[in-house]
DNA sequence: TTGACACCAGGAATGGTTCCTATTAATTTG
DNA sequence: CAAATTAATAGGAACCATTCCTGGTGTCAA
């Protein structure tokens, strides 16, 4: 039924992947770019975009979206969460074990049928206090 | 030791906020707008977003940011939850109260001091499931 | 009055991301 | 292998919600 599209295995894509893969970071766009050009010194911006997309499509890598800051993306798909630091951006992992609970994911909500949800903590990185505090 | 900034109470703030605490909705600042518009012809857009601003940075409004959809906003500041179509961009209200736990919110993670967390639930809402279905 | 300044309307700028187009090249077919 | 097909590419323009800029206005206090 579900038609999979046919997708090339091109060198871009091969690469961006593998650079991802390699980095324990969650990397923009921009700065996967940066790094794919030392390999691919020809590729252009708009198709580490479109592979990342790609990639994120057929569940191969993570996409975390937000409003007001770039994209950033995780080479590692296991069921983990973020803290992300509201002053520069930085996101590191958390692990279900670290925690106790996890929420619950309802198959409805007020009528909605639930698809997935989003948990995220936020705060201060260590960098980012030490820098604030002069 | 906090200076409270200073804050006048302009005509626009007031029917801004007034406007948004009567929708039981979760508009958009393009949305609020045009409700604004009947009775302020002449305020602007610019206007709308930054009081809609100072409001949430005095805590009086809840504002809700996604990537790639416009922020909405809220004017009830009750610890709840939101299910977002996917589809429509509608959101719904979900009260603790409607289901078991809430996650916790540890002092800190990997090292970062956690300031807040965000959890959203994401889905198709029974307008856009009738709609989908032809 | 006069100064200080929060705030306004209008409009330009921003910037991450997407879209467009001619071209290239991965894959399939014979 | 050669040819046909068409996904994917490079480069750059367009998008668009939001922010920023500017000149001006209203308000309060000294
Ligand atoms: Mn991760
Ligand atoms: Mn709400
Ligand atoms: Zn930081
Ligand atoms: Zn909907």
């Amino acid at each position: 039924m579900a038609i999979t599209k046919l997708r090339r295995n091109t060198p871009q894509r091969r690469v961006i992947l593998e650079e991802l893969c390699l980095l324990k970071s969650h990397p923009t766009a921009a700065e996967l770019y940066a790094i794919v050009r030392k390999r691919l010194p020809r590729i252009s911006l708009g198709t580490v975009y479109r592979n990342l997309e790609v990639l994120h499509e057929d569940g191969v890598i993570d996409k975390m979206e937000f409003a007001g800051a770039e994209s950033r993306f995780d080479g590692n798909t296991e069921l983990h969460y973020h803290v992300r630091c509201t002053e520069c951006g930085r996101i590191e992992d958390i692990f279900p074990l670290d925690w106790e609970q996890t929420p619950a994911q309802p198959a409805e909500l007020a009528g909605f049928q639930v698809t997935g949800y989003r948990l995220e903590y936020f705060g201060i990185c260590p960098d980012c206090r030490i820098r604030l505090a002069h």
